[in-house]
DNA sequence: TTGAAAGCGCTAACAA
DNA sequence: TTGTTAGCGCTTTCAA
């Protein structure tokens, strides 16, 4: 069995093609009648209108983009919910796009989405550079809102969470507890989180007026390894940290193995606080004391500031800032 | 700048659209010369080809769709990867659905991958019974693939692990470091390892020669909850279990949490295996012992048949099992 | 309130 | 080797 057209449905229920094409758009001026006549048709025909035809014709589509690094990270997975859900709740279908991080693998997808004729994009950008490549795709039409990250020179819609916050009340929390030796696995700093977290370290420091020592602060590239490395190299020092704050959720996890492999016991010889929460972090070894990211709800909000966009393309830029959280679990010696 | 077209690039060139078309689709007959003019021009007026034209003449596309009921479950993750780059390296694109196990989603999602065109699907079927929804799909002309689980009265090709061979070789081990009490959390027995699952746990008793004992055996929904509960509740028997085998990741993890709550020590007090490994299973406490399916080459055998299935409409039904792989660490006490 | 007809961008059969 | 032409399924004037 062929695939029914709109023919099909118009012959079967003896109107024309354009009475059935009205009666799927709900256009008013069509009588109870040969609606329900139509109807029929279609439910007895199993008739689905071929999208291709109708994204060909409205030169539009019903498919927004969703452009991530790394799917197997628990923040883009709680994002890429939030997308999904919010962008079901408005008719919309989700196309997603894992980049890894690669901007080649980014700039293929966004050739893809961009020959989809897919409605917008929700991106999480490679690199500060991608406006290069974002660019001629927000002229050819397809409205671009930043995730999490952003880009120079490329102003956009743009949700993310207040980082240098979120740092800064981590390592906040530690001084509190009396450690004084706090060192930060800081992640790519050519990256918005990269930088801002790490500005949030600092400021909490020098808000306690805690000279800055560098050598408590090494860079990563926000990937398990580099956080397993960090750590070892930190608690093989002369003089090692007490306190550990490691900027994202992969780093964190490797620090953790990192220092599980040295035998180490957190947080009786070191403290450790990390950014964005885990739904199993509290049954990590030690429970993990994080700053949880509303991932979920990022992307709800990325999904809003992309409708509002496709209503009123030239409204001003919008930047939604949403605010993380601290939760307080056994890694820090607090619970 | 709308997006140029077609027409637009064999104006440039002066050639004609049908020649323009010949060079996007690698024909022969096309001299060198034609071909770089035609080059040119794509590059220089930033062409792309409108996708929804070219599925709308060629009646199929280069899309497929993977239906997961679980972004979130890191098994489900896996296999996504796997699924992408498998489809990304053979020219195709994938739409992700996540159904939340939830069957009206499904078919809403069934809805738009058919009205997409896509060429074939990936399904993690909801339930059983759902072949009343696949088979009109497949009278459509798009394959189905089912991975992980399998539906009645409705063949097709089929990739999964053994389960049952899998929670066995976890019984087994169990068995073997002398527990004498095993307790199974089994998974919804509706769904393929559910009960292929609780049958290796049978399978391994049986082989033993020890008695079954139906209060060790509960049954749980393969949620977090479930496994937090029915571990809880097998401990607070009267006769409480020395091992516990638990059917999936989300009840393991919920156990977990719920053997914490009740300040028992794993493995001293209980010992645990669950199903399914996590890229974080040893960073648990206590690490974990885990039945591991390999996710990411299940969701690329689910592609390899997939694209199998587009050459030879016709051929007979494939059915791959895969291997899993026990993966010992301390929540069982062998480590 | 409905129908006829044109055309969205592309491909493929046929002709030259 | 290239061009002409018809048509994929749909929406949208315009006319009735």
């Amino acid at each position: 069995m062929a695939q029914a057209t709109i023919r099909d449905v118009a012959d079967y229920a003896g109107v024309s093609r354009a009475t059935v094409s009205r009666v799927l758009n709900n256009h008013p001026y069509v009588t109870e009648d040969v609606r329900t006549r139509v109807e029929d048709a279609m439910r007895h025909l199993g008739y689905h209108p071929n999208r291709a035809a109708r994204r060909l014709r409205a030169q539009s589509s019903d498919v927004m983009g969703l452009i991530v690094p790394d799917i197997q990270n628990p923040l883009f997975q709680s994002i890429v919910r939030g997308v999904e859900d919010a962008a079901y709740n408005n008719g919309m279908n989700v196309i997603l796009c894992n980049t890894d991080d690669n901007p080649d693998k980014q700039e293929a997808y966004l050739r893809v989405m961009q020959a989809e004729q897919s409605a917008g994009l929700i991106v999480v950008p490679t690199h500060p550079g991608d406006g290069r490549v974002l660019a001629p795709v927000r002229e050819a039409g397809i409205p671009i809102v930043f995730l999490d990250r952003e880009v120079d020179d490329f102003e956009a819609d743009t949700v993310k969470v207040d980082n240098v916050r979120g740092a800064y009340l981590a390592v906040r929390h530690l001084l509190s507890l009396g450690y004084k030796r706090i060192a930060a696995i800081a992640g790519t700093q050519y990256l918005t989180p990269g930088y801002e977290r790490l500005r949030g370290y600092y400021d909490a420091l020098n808000e306690c007026g805690i000279p800055v020592d560098e050598r408590l602060v090494k860079f990563g590239n926000f990937r398990i390894d580099s956080g397993r490395a960090l750590a070892q190299e930190f608690m093989q020092s002369p003089h090692p940290p007490d306190a550990l704050f490691v900027s994202n959720n992969l780093m964190t996890l490797g620090a953790l193995r990192g220092l599980h492999e040295m035998g180490i016991v957190i947080p009786d010889q070191v403290a450790l606080v990390g950014f964005d929460d885990m739904p199993w972090a509290g049954d990590l070894n030690p429970p993990l004391t994080a700053v949880a990211q509303p991932g979920y709800e990022l992307g709800q909000q990325a999904v809003e500031l992309l409708l509002k966009r496709l209503e009123q393309p030239n409204a001003p830029y919008r930047k939604v800032i949403m605010q993380p959280r601290l939760v307080v679990r056994g890694s820090c010696g607090a619970a």
